[in-house]
DNA sequence: TCTTATATAGCTGTTTACAGCTATATTTCA
DNA sequence: TGAAATATAGCTGTAAACAGCTATATAAGA
């Protein structure tokens, strides 16, 4: 083969895990398999004396977790492609990966297909993710265009208020002047874009915040 | 035999529908067929001559309709069950059917099982209603608690104050006075037991009014 | 027909909502 | 660490909501 394969490593803590990449991957004959590792630790100082052009990373890890390892492999070589590798399916643990600089997101019970496809979209420069992973994100999407407008107190305070708490006596409830829970109200007002209560609770039924 | 089969008389103005029921009871041996009349003048003397068990009537009738002649019958003879047989699917026809003393409403075209099913039950001293009719009613009872709770005019200004519209300007848009609507707005709050504007428009919502 | 329900209109208070500002301590996150 | 978001608290008006009444004309139902 005339062009050389990028260079792959893996960082498990499951030796079967790696085991069975492994073989998948040498089948494939797309990638050159540099090293294969259970912790951070020691893939760091790897990293630092050989070029790895994709790493396939799990999350949880025993010392540095997934997460944290993934910004310090960003920070010691940018342009190596890490791609994370889980089963994990929270978003807040995918999301950490991404801002860490992950190129993606696939999950450990995945089709073979999948992975390869990934892995070839994260080479090109594209972030991707898994197809479940997808619905996940898309969903959590959906709901951060919905709850996240509002934080928890405004929230807590919007459940008082459609059951038809008053201001001061929401103050009362939630030992707070009534000029903060006013305050609050005004704020939730105009992030749902409401003229009144009425507007307000029907927008907020609307969109599934009760 | 050793039991008396009970009586039975048809009032129904199609004399198809006479010669059908006829065979079909006929079949079923369970019943005296005694008479049957295409209209309720022809049976209000028969009626007061002869013990009649059980009457199948139907609801649209030339002269007296069904619902009259159905109140008329159980005053002569309250013994007498009145069995609602009609195509008519008006919750209004169903009501004022029981509401004069009918034990059950059958569809004319329900299968004769549950014709038959719905004369026993009757003749048990229950009231039964076909299948579909049994749907409506309870279609419409559901309904019944929910909207018919509040008039045409409550309805409208509801949803005016579900959009935001505050009191002074619904006044405006429907031409009215501005205590007209405080008023309206009193009795809705009323209605549904509301403490304000945020719990109606939370409790309108729950029981679909809007 | 006669009672009830509905729709209308009115008045008087008190309470709450809402708009418009300022301001500061604490959290969160890049 | 430093900026941004959040939670807190405050003040001042005006407008609206809400409670509590009365009252009358019309429509609908028993």
């Amino acid at each position: 083969m005339l062009l050389p394969k990028p260079s792959l490593a893996i960082v498990d803590d499951h030796p079967i895990v790696i085991e069975g990449l492994t073989k998948l991957l040498m089948k494939k004959e797309k990638f050159d398999l540099i090293g294969s590792f259970t912790n951070g630790e020691d893939f760091i100082p790897f990293l630092k004396t050989n070029p790895v052009k994709i790493v396939l990373l799990d999350i949880v890890l025993p010392g540095i977790d997934g997460m944290d390892l993934c910004k310090e492999i960003k920070n010691i070589s940018p342009s190596t492609i890490v791609l994370a590798f889980s089963n994990h399916q929270e978003r807040s643990g995918i999301m950490k990966m991404l801002e860490n600089g992950a190129s993606g997101y696939v999950l450990k019970d995945a089709p073979i297909d999948e992975l390869m496809l990934c892995i070839d979209e994260a080479l090109n420069g594209r972030i991707t993710f898994s197809r479940a992973i997808n619905d996940i994100l898309i969903q959590a999407q959906l709901k951060e265009n919905r709850l996240t407008k509002l934080t928890k107190r405004e929230t807590e305070i919007l459940k008082l208020i459609a059951e038809g708490t008053t201001t001061p006596h929401i103050a009362e409830l939630l030992f707070l002047s009534k000029f903060t829970v006013e305050n609050h109200r005004k704020n939730i007002l105009q992030k749902l874009k409401a003229k009144n209560v009425a507007e307000l609770i029907s927008i907020a039924n609307q969109q599934g915040l009760l």
